[in-house]
DNA sequence: GATCAATAATTAATACATTAACAATATGAC
DNA sequence: GTCATATTGTTAATGTATTAATTATTGATC
């Protein structure tokens, strides 16, 4: 019987998340909403698809998440006029100030965190787990 | 700038249970359930704080998943007279059934994980999880 | 140029996550 | 014994996860 990799996962994020979890709570925001706005960040301006995608969020919880967002005066939303069903987001001014604001404190998180773990363990950690989200997915002959 | 190591735990959370929806969906439970289904199966009787804290589930969130298992003739819920404000819970025989049956399968995709991945490497990776969900909590000085 | 299929996001329904406030029971000091 | 206090699970409120069904566009076909 294998131990359970998934929970093992999961724990580890919990591990991870309780650095960030307090500066997200002073910021107000929830996880999946700094998810999105560190990507946005980095892309200016992103589409629907891409963004779930980049945020291992699912469409339809992106789409409450975008209109609370949005509601917040966080980020703005747009449709192309070539392809009305496309949607686009990117950070509001307000939410890129959030965004420099909320980004040092995380980082001084990652910064601790590495301090704790060793680097090398981190980087190592790191490697496995992007090798291993590489894998194939599944055939469905199951 | 670091790269999200909480975001690259969830992709490999994402990748691992693409082996094991399937056979979830397919006994119609959801991710949480089966946590707290396999965790009973090996203790046979657990008490709820324990119990949300191996099943990396909140204890509000708890009451909830238990109330439907139990609903669902899953599981048994009991208070010791003792001490009534505690709670236990067990599976019952069809709960212990319907392990018995899932298990195997999720047995199935552990196995073909490990042979996609190397089973060293998988074995790395749960070390390195394992050491890393065992860091010291930050301090509250943030 | 009307129709059918494909694409892209949203809505719907149920289950869970998270924080804070609550209620019930137990414990210890007096 | 009585009261304050601590313990333990639940409720409440808002936000997200997941699957399936739906709507709104667009593109291709005839």
């Amino acid at each position: 019987m294998h131990e359970s990799l998934t929970i093992a996962l999961l724990q580890a994020r919990e591990t991870a998340m309780s650095w960030f979890r307090p500066v997200l709570n002073r910021h107000n925001l929830t996880e999946q909403q700094w998810r999105v706005i560190r990507i946005l960040a980095v892309h200016r301006s992103l589409d629907f698809h891409q963004l779930a995608s980049e945020a291992c969020i699912l469409r339809p919880s992106l789409t409450g998440i975008l209109t609370r967002l949005e509601r917040d005066g966080l980020v703005w939303r747009m449709k192309p006029v070539s392809d009305q069903r496309k949607l686009f987001a990117s950070l509001t001014p307000r939410g890129e100030a959030l965004y420099q604001e909320a980004s040092h404190q995380v980082e001084q998180g990652y910064r601790e965190i590495e301090r704790q773990f060793g680097p090398e363990k981190m980087a190592q950690l790191q490697g496995l787990l992007y090798e291993f989200s590489a894998l194939p997915p599944p055939s469905d002959d199951v």
